[in-house]
DNA sequence: GTCTATAATTTGATAGAC
DNA sequence: GTCTATCAAATTATAGAC
C-alpha cells in the first residue's frame, strides 16, 4: 500500500513553507535585500498570504534573526562545563560540534553578524545582552584559567585565545566565496576543506598554547 | 595673518564629500540598505546634486566596492616576496600590515565580504578573478613550501594555514558588535586589544606551526 | 486559507529654474 | 553647480471576494 504520510510530510503546512522560503531568502540577501514577492514566489504562494501568516516584514524578520542568533553558542557551554573533559578535548569538541553547525547552514553566520553589524539598533540588541552569555563567557574562561594553572597550556590572554577559536571556526564560512574566487577551489574542494577543518583547527590551535618546559 | 587655505581644504570639493557620506552610509548599511537620501544629508546636499555627479546609485557603488576590494589583499605580495624576511618575519610583518589596514577602515571587511556573499553576480565578480590573485597566492604557498622543506615550520596544509592567517586578522572587524556585546568589554577595551592582536596573532600562529624536533 | 486587485509609501531618478 | 518640484517604478501592506 502506498504510504501517503511520506507525500504530506515532504508537502508540509503553509506556515513551515513560508518560514523556510523566508530563511532562503533573507539568509541570502540580507533583511534590506530580501523581497517579500520572493518570499512569497520561493514559497509557491502570493504576497498576501504572506502578510497573512505574518503581519509585516519586521515581524518575519524578527523571528527568523531569532531563531538564527540561538544557534550563534550553542553547545559551547556545556562542553567547557563538562569536567570529563581536559581543556584539549573541551577545544576539539567545540571545534567539531561548531564547524559542524555552519556546514549545514553555511549562511547563518554572514547573515547573524551582518545585520548585528548594520543594525545595532532596531530592536535586536537584547539578543545578545551581557548577562545572557555571561556563563557560557565565564565557563570558556576559567577552563582556560584552569589550564593555564596546571601547566596544560602556556600562559595566554584568554580573550584573545577565545576570539581565536570562533574566528578559525566561523570566519570561512563568511569569507567563502572570495575565498573561492581568489584561490579558485571548487565549491566541492572547499566543502572538503571545511570536512577536515574542525580537526585542522583544533591541531593548529592545540600545537601553538600546549605547555613545553 | 589668517591661513584661508586650512579652512578651503577642510571644506573639501564638493564631489569628495560626496564620495565621503557615501562611503560611510554605504558601507554602514550594505548597498541594499543606503538610501540616496542619506548619502545627500550627510555630504550637505540633496539628491539631485548626488545624481549630477555620480549618474545612478549602481555607479556610485561600483565606485565605492571596487577602492575597498583594493584594499583587501594589499601589501601581502611584497612581503612574501621580499627574500630578506624569513617566514616568521613574513608572518609578522602581513599581522601587522593587514590589521594595522582595518583598525583605519573597520568597516571594510563586512561590506566587501557581504556584498559579495549576497551578490555573487552583479558585475563585481570580476574584481575578484582567479587569475588576479595568482602572484599573491603562488607567493605565499611558495613560503610555506620553502619554510617546510627548510624544517623551519612543520608539515602542515598550506590552504589551511592560509585561511588561518586570513581568518584571525579580518573576523575580529568583522564581528566586534557581537563580540563586544557578548563579552560586555567597551569600545575602548576593544580597541587595545586590536592593538596587541597583530602581536598576539603572529606569535599564535608562529608557536603553532614552528619546527620542533 | 487563499486569491486578485489596489492602496499607500518609499525611493531612485529626472526636468527645469536659477 | 545647486536647488525645488515631480515622475516613475518598486515595494510593503491591506481590502474584499471566494
Amino acid at each position: 500500500m502506498v504510504n501517503k504520510k511520506k507525500i504530506v510530510e515532504v508537502d508540509e503546512n503553509t506556515e513551515e513553507r513560508i518560514l523556510s522560503a523566508a530563511k532562503k531568502v533573507i539568509f541570502s540577501k540580507g533583511y534590506a535585500g530580501a523581497r517579500m514577492q520572493d518570499i512569497a514566489d520561493e514559497a509557491g504562494i502570493n504576497k498576501a498570504l504572506l502578510h497573512y501568516y505574518f503581519r509585516s516584514k519586521d515581524k518575519l524578520f524578527e523571528m527568523i534573526f531569532k531563531e538564527a542568533t540561538g544557534k550563534l553558542m550553542p553547545q559551547i557551554s556545556s562542553i567547557f562545563r563538562d569536567p570529563q573533559l581536559d581543556i584539549f578535548a573541551k577545544i576539539r569538541a567545540f571545534c567539531r560540534s561548531y564547524i559542524g553547525t555552519w556546514m549545514e547552514q553555511p549562511y547563518v553566520p554572514m547573515f547573524v553578524l551582518y545585520e548585528f553589524h548594520s543594525n545595532p539598533n532596531k530592536g535586536i540588541a537584547h539578543l545578545f545582552d551581557k548577562e545572557k552569555f555571561k556563563p557560557i563567557r565565564e565557563e570558556v574562561l576559567s577552563a582556560f584559567g584552569t589550564a593555564s594553572k596546571k601547566k596544560q597550556i602556556r600562559p595566554v590572554d584568554p580573550y584573545h585565545l577565545f576570539l581565536n577559536m570562533i574566528s578559525l571556526c566561523l570566519f570561512p564560512f563568511m569569507g567563502s566565496p572570495v575565498f573561492k574566487a581568489v584561490t579558485g577551489i571548487s565549491d566541492k574542494q572547499f566543502d572538503l576543506m571545511m570536512q577536515q577543518r574542525a580537526h585542522e583547527v583544533s591541531e593548529f590551535i592545540i600545537e601553538s598554547i600546549k605547555y613545553r618546559k
